[in-house]
DNA sequence: TAATAATCGAGACGGTACGTCTTGTCTTCGT
DNA sequence: ACGAAGACAAGACGTACCGTCTCGATTATTA
């Protein structure tokens, strides 16, 4: 019981490479808003239909691109202590939003999302920081019996440094991460 | 001890108004990003030169259109319990994220700033925020003695509400903003 | 030994010829100076890129809108009599400088290369009236001994009837112009 | 009974020679094509408006700023010899036509007349070549019998080489020019 | 071993916004 | 009232990118 291939040539793996690496190398070199499908194209060394064809907008690319290297990114180890495991998860998440390529492109879909309804499905759908959030909170909620549910314990946790990012302010200190992830563990007793 | 006036034809109020009126409805009727400097002075019924020789960018305009605007919308008044304080602030900002016109712009020009490093220092210098968080936290400060300095605190008060909103989640219910408004005076004990 | 089609797709040749259909109309109905490339582009059906792509200048397009035209409209039947022959030559270049499209063209031409050393360059290149001259000439040389070189006599022959068409002094009549024909084959013996 | 002078400042002399002498510089500067209005008034260091209250198009600048020039250029001393009289006019002409600051105003107007039925007008009245080829043409009629009358006369003299000149071919020799004298005189015999 | 079919690259197509430029008019102040 | 300065509405400039289309060439499956 074979599904048996489709009549055609079929998609070449080659192209779909080299747009997901052009797209990922352009957004360091200059940068979300410069990108253009024209010129992904063009560095891709493939035809511009042949984009036109998998995906329909730059934040789908950038999605298929660099976002599966968030989780990863965002998985830290645990730690003794509930303040200092929330604060060394908090770290994380600042490098990975002001440093990493792929925290440079959740932020450019996050900004895309705000003009581009069908982005914002995108990325309402792609919680790309669930995953993380959630497994650093399990650990901590023994030590936190009145954690709200995870969703709101999660926005609790993560929504000051990412706001603080997106607002253009500068990143929290490793002392103020500290600040904050006590504030939260006592407000969860 | 009075300055002359420059030589030449002074700036026509009327043409700077007409522009923002525009922007203002632009934004409600059709978006941010189909909006375009030439149809915001054709249905300002003004020259393209005239808004290049005032403003640079789209986000500019939309700045001086809305921040106004802002910190009236976040003007609460103030509660006798600090938690319900809180959370009358936050469902302001709720709502105003989520459904007034300024709010749109606002969260408009945060999308901007994700791409674009000029706006970003716009919206980094212009704390719409800044002023209502830091009135309410001076309210409630009296039954906090461990809050932290006003800009962490205010991060961490309306934080997780707008990330919630930027990431196109659903918006927090008043029960869950009562919750958050908690665990922080909780945390700030 | 073919020569292979170069890739992509080819130059269409409907775009060619509805622009070139277009600057003809346009020259009648509005004239050189009103005549824009973006109108053009328009009148034409056509994307202004097109027409960039293909043409540098409105002369470049006037041109091959018009040279084949200038050809035929000055084929004059050959006369017995030498200075009937010049004589309805003559009639013929007023006539085209004067009434048909194609001669409004030349004008508008000779116009703009005065202004433009682009077009001085291809109105240099492409001497409209040459062939027709030389063929005339060629007719009456047999009773005009003297007569000088080809590029010379066409000069001596067309030149004074040109010149008074664009200072815009009234054209020549039919008796005027067989006196000036008189000359010449006067001259030339 | 004297004229009281008109209300009002009196017109600037000042303003009015710098305008001209701008034109008469940016001509020899960057052409024709190339020159604005706006250009123009700044270059001569005078309000925009004041250009517009005193000419309408940089023709009729044009015309009052160097064709009073034509007349003086043109003017040729007598020859013993009625070829040679002819000769050294047209001598004069070419040289007129191909490198005289005021020769390529006239040209510069020639062209644009073909474009702008207004400055045809212009040109039409305004007959630069008429007195100088008048002027020659009276001496040699003598040598002339059959000479028609003086325009058309002058138009068989001057019109070869206008048209040689205009056309962008390179301007007759020596050689060639009394070869041409030569055939006129001959002609009219 | 064709024939068929969907892919690929390249690049032209009709559109349209960009930011700049010049147009001719207007509105201010100083002479 | 005129002069300079310069803002105004209008609209063309030439460029860039959009998303679609039309080529010849390639690479599979099916007959």
């Amino acid at each position: 019981m074979s599904t048996t291939a489709p009549p055609g040539r079929p998609r070449s793996e080659r192209a779909r490479r080299a747009v997901l690496h052009a797209v990922d190398d352009m957004l360091v070199d200059i940068g979300y808003a410069a990108m253009t499908i024209k010129g992904i194209a063009e560095r891709a060394g493939v035809g511009r239909q042949t984009v036109y064809r998998w995906w329909s907008t730059k934040a789908e690319i950038l999605l298929e691109a660099s976002v599966i290297d968030a989780a990863e990114a965002l998985e830290t180890p645990a730690q003794d202590d509930p303040v200092a495991d929330l604060t060394t998860y908090l770290q994380a998440l600042v490098d990975f939003l002001t440093t990493s390529p792929a925290g440079m492109a959740y932020r450019a879909l996050l900004g895309e999302a705000q003009h581009d309804p069908a982005v914002q499905v995108l990325v309402g759908d792609a919680d790309l920081l669930a995953a993380s959030t959630a497994a650093v909170l399990d650990r901590v909620r023994a030590s936190a019996p009145a954690m709200p549910q995870v969703g709101l314990a999660a926005a609790q946790l993560a929504g000051p440094v990412v706001t603080t990012v997106l607002t253009a302010r500068p990143p929290w200190t490793a002392d103020q991460l500290r600040l904050h992830a006590a504030t939260l563990i006592k407000g969860w007793q």
